[in-house]
DNA sequence: TCTTTTTCGTTTGCGCACAAACAAAATACT
DNA sequence: AGTATTTTGTTTGTGCGCAAACGAAAAAGA
């Protein structure tokens, strides 16, 4: 089997190391896609995420897109530099805030309907086998949060 | 299918993110077992590089692991300030040089070798998943290398 | 040979990832 | 009520990732 110190070390080389590379590699991909729109691949995320659902407590986003706060408290002044999200007051917490698109981030919303096609034809993958990858990595991420 | 520009955003959000997050996840994996060897993830990837084939050159190593020139100058000279690797001369060649461990960077190998144990231990994946998932991953890796 | 182009690694600048230390507000406890 | 604890977002420091500009050396072309 791989019990083999020289096995297991080339192994973790090649499975750790196919994970940062693919994952560099598509944000990549996305990179000269978003450029256009005015935003990098993590702002992208939280775009995506608004879009979707609105208005998200800054502490929300940072559980769905599974970032540090640490990491997405300037993404965020970023974007609301850049004018496409504000920020509005939770009443009854003084510490917290939610967040929600602006008009011009609505708008930029309709732009970024064709990133995805954009990618997926980049790409040159079929739509079930991104489906069946993000299952399985799904499966990892679900591993990592399992306490040890 | 999948054309509706809210299904592909919402495929979108959950492959790329996916990517993105299981990345990261493994990474912290490894994060806490590579810290006692003072070492960071692409730190140890270039010393997984070095540890099997010797003396490399710069350019092959940044070849080898994908990595920008520009992002493997500092770890090199992190590694070298640590003591663990040190660069050669290139006869016939004044711009480039090659790398080996020193003394201490072959000692730290042994203590790696405790290394993908621990890091298949804590993810708790068959090795054969793993296999598969490192095989997904190079599909994906050389569909963006593939010229568009 | 002399010039032009290419190849090399480095540096700078900006954004992201994460740990650690913080400050302020909400909650729990006594 | 009054104190202690927890929660929430920010700031600081270090390292990585990548684009762009650079300087120097090697290779190619004239």
């Amino acid at each position: 089997m791989n019990r083999l110190p020289d096995d297991a070390l080339e192994l973790d080389r090649q499975v750790c190391f196919a994970l940062a590379v693919a994952s560099r590699s598509v944000i990549g991909v996305y990179r000269p896609i978003l450029e256009p729109l005015g935003l990098t691949h993590p702002q992208y995320l939280v775009m995506l995420a608004l879009w979707g659902d609105v208005p998200l407590r800054f502490r929300e986003i940072a559980d769905m897109l599974r970032m540090d706060p640490a990491t997405l408290s300037p993404i965020v002044k970023r974007l609301e530099h850049s004018g496409l999200i504000e920020r509005a007051a939770v009443d009854g917490d003084e510490r917290t805030f939610s967040l929600a698109p602006t008009e011009a981030g609505l708008a930029l919303r309709e732009r970024a309907l064709d990133v995805p096609p954009a990618v997926i034809d980049r790409l040159g993958i079929p739509v079930e086998r991104l489906m069946a990858l993000r299952d399985e990595l799904s499966l990892v991420i679900d591993a990592v949060d399992r306490p040890a």
